[in-house]
RNA sequence: GCGGUUGUAGCUCAGUUGGUUAGAGUACCGGCCUGUCACGCCGGGGGUCGCGGGUUCGAGUCCCGUCAACCGCGCCA
């Protein structure tokens, strides 16, 4: 027989009774009845369940076993009882009597309990990975990411990709990130760095001609990490193409992608039409270029509505020049208590509030409430009572005509303190242009697009999310496209690339004249609920139009050379066009295993200061370390 | 760098208005238990209440400072 195992703990069924068998694994559970021990014998596969009793020759070293020792156990494959049978175990029709037992590993008292699904500290969880990773959810996590890892691999092949290395240990590669350095030994003061992407060399393997590159490549980057964003390292898919415009790009990677939802997806919906959206509308309709379109809310410009209103604060903000007042529709939204909240919301976030008006639906009043009193014996009516009832029909009148008759008598009634200083005229007219009604809501964000934009793309979401407006169920895609190729330092008025350096701008070299601010790239992302998943560009291989396009952003000829030497010089020798994106693994596992932090499908992953607690990362070098490549350590002065 | 939240037993947490010896569950140790599958029952050990200072007769609780973790902003495809 095998040293450790005839069968895995998932293995054993009904058919293997009376067998014996030879099982290693870990102590999952054990339930001690004095003459009778269950323990849940656990493997990577599933769980068995071991019986010992006083018959059993190792039953004393069975009843010293404690959870997550590793052990291997020799026993009997026995049939339980019908009434006995654990329908939550693929294994639950049989148990395994042991006749033999060897401790492999002990185990310590645990710091976190593999069993179950309690939650620890990431703290705790990331310092002890080795037993965290024990615990089912994150076997499963990383079983998927593996999967995912080999279809995507599958998929690409299908399509007549080929993979292929590119340099771990190579030059700065300009994606706009801080790089990783690594000093150079023979070289002292220089330093290789880690590349953000493969993205010279993937240009490079077009140039020589590869035409279909792909890789499952290990990206760098020296950045803080938020929720979705890991610090330090990351994985891509990353894929270029020759001769292909932009939309065979999105032909390529979109079945790619989709498949990999439907097939991982767990049956939650996966659409089929993806949108293409400009990052100009991206930006007005959902305040993010990485939009939720799960969440039905479009916001609006509304600034027409509050020109020369009695609204001072958006009306006098209009006559400056580049502003706007935009409105996030909210249906369903329409209490007060919900409009208080997503002020205090705004708020929290940094801007003066978020103005709203909702609509309710209200009783007409009597005319007394307009002014007219009724003769009931104690009050003297005035002199002229016709006038006077006359005055207060008029003033119903008025009421009227500023609300909408309901279907069921009541009337619609906007509330809120922004209705009454635009009155009621204006107020029908936003509510018209947005499409709301009784029991909606909407909010009002003024000022430069740029100010508030973010924050209204954050309100949109919590907004969609407090309403249920988001489905949970459904992976929405989108294309952002048409990026900006420059944008202008708010502070210093400097003009620099926005993204890509390396995109070809839309309408090539002539459109290099104008007014940088208006050039657009061959540049998109697709977002999915939420999260930018791929970005990618149509490359710039002409290198005078390149030259031309960093001369825009203040870099001259030689400054190009001397840091992308190597592909400049390869666009000389008859570059072909050429164009492709890269996919974010992590992310995409962690939207499949419905998780919300990206740690959590990452195997051994930093913490939020970039520090690997298991492994003591980062660490003091040795002083022969630093001698070897001539470097000294300058404290830091705080 | 900035803002928010959190920090009490190995672990997850409770701890009222500032008031006796800081509790529960779980894990750990011991005892009982032959059909459990989150087994059950009895007992036990385990605490610098993140750290430092202050107010007070008295601080886990209030104040100031500081450290750490996470979330967000800045940054970053």
């Amino acid at each position: 027989m095998h040293a450790y195992r005839s069968h895995t703990c998932a293995a054993l069924t009904a058919a293997d009774v009376g067998q014996t068998v030879r099982l290693s694994g870990w102590v999952h559970r054990i339930r001690d009845h004095g003459g009778v021990l269950f323990v849940d014998l656990r493997d990577h596969y599933g769980i068995t369940q071991l019986l010992c009793d006083a018959d059993s020759p190792v039953f004393a070293e069975v009843e010293k076993l404690r959870s997550e020792w590793c052990v291997r156990i020799d026993g009997v494959v026995k049939a339980r009882a019908p009434d006995l049978i654990n329908s939550k175990l693929p294994t639950g029709e049989i148990e395994v009597y042991v006749r033999d037992l060897e401790v492999l590993g002990q185990a310590a008292e645990l710091p976190l309990i593999v069993f179950g699904d309690q939650e620890y500290p990431e703290e705790t969880r990331l310092r002890y990975r080795y037993l965290d990773l024990r615990r089912e959810a994150m076997q499963h996590n990383m079983k998927l990411r593996s999967d995912v890892v080999a279809s995507i691999r599958r998929r690409m092949w299908d399509q007549s990709f080929r993979e292929y290395q590119t340099p771990i240990i190579t030059a700065s590669s300009p994606e706009g990130a801080r790089d990783f350095l690594v000093p150079s030994r023979q070289h002292p003061g220089k330093f290789y760095a880690l590349p953000q992407a493969p993205q010279q060399f993937k240009q490079l393997i077009m140039v020589s001609g590869f035409d279909k590159y792909f890789q499952v490549a290990p990206c760098f980057r020296d950045e803080d990490p938020r929720a979705d964003r890991s610090p330090t390292d990351f994985y891509q898919l990353d894929l270029e193409m020759s001769f292909v415009t932009q939309q065979d790009v999105f032909d390529t990677i979109q079945p790619v992608i989709r498949g990999l939802f439907e097939e991982f997806g767990g049956g939650r919906k996966v659409d089929q039409h993806w949108p293409q959206i400009s990052y100009k509308d991206a930006a007005q309709w959902y305040g993010s270029d990485k939009p939720d379109l799960r969440n039905p809310i479009k916001m609006q410009d509304v600034s027409d509505h509050f020109r020369g209103s009695g609204f001072a604060i958006f009306a006098n903000l209009l006559e400056q020049d580049g502003t706007e007042i935009r409105a996030i529709p909210a249906p369903t939204g329409g209490s007060r208590k919900f409009c208080d909240r997503m002020n205090s919301y705004a708020q929290k976030e940094g801007l003066p509030g978020m103005g709203y008006i909702f609509w309710r639906e209200v009783e007409l009043p009597g005319l007394d409430f307009f002014g007219f009193v009724e003769d009931d014996g104690d009050v003297a009516m005035p002199a002229d009572s016709n006038a006077h009832f006359a005055a207060a029909i008029e003033k119903q009148n008025q009421w009227k005509a500023e609300r909408k008759l309901l279907k069921n008598g009541k009337w619609l009634e906007p509330a809120g303190p922004l209705a009454k200083n635009i009155g009621p005229v204006r107020t029908d007219a936003i509510r018209q242009q947005l499409g709301l009604g009784l029991g909606d809501a909407a909010f009002f964000l003024g000022g430069k697009p740029a100010s508030f934009e973010p924050v209204a793309g954050r309100a949109r979401n919590v907004i969609g999310e407090e309403l249920g407006l988001t489905d949970k169920e459904r992976f929405a895609f989108c294309w952002v496209v048409d990026f900006p190729m420059y944008e202008k330092d708010e502070e210093t008025g400097k003009i620099d690339f926005s993204h890509n350096p390396f995109s070809m701008p839309q309408g090539g070299r002539e459109v290099l004249d104008g007014d940088p601010l208006e050039v657009l790239g061959y540049q998109y992302d697709l977002a999915c609920n939420g999260y930018e998943l791929v970005s990618g560009a149509i490359r710039n291989h002409r290198p005078e139009i390149m030259f031309k396009a960093f001369e825009l952003a203040g870099y001259d000829e030689g400054e190009v050379r001397k840091r992308f030497g190597g592909m400049v010089n390869a666009f000389q020798y008859g570059a072909p066009p050429h164009g492709g994106c890269a996919a974010g693994i992590d992310r995409i596992v962690m939207l499949l295993a419905d998780e919300a932090n990206i740690r959590e499908v990452i195997m051994f992953p930093m913490n939020q200061r970039a520090e690997d607690l298991m492994m003591n990362a980062p660490s003091d070098p040795t002083s022969d370390q630093l001698m070897d490549l001539g470097l000294r350590v300058i404290p830091r002065e705080d």
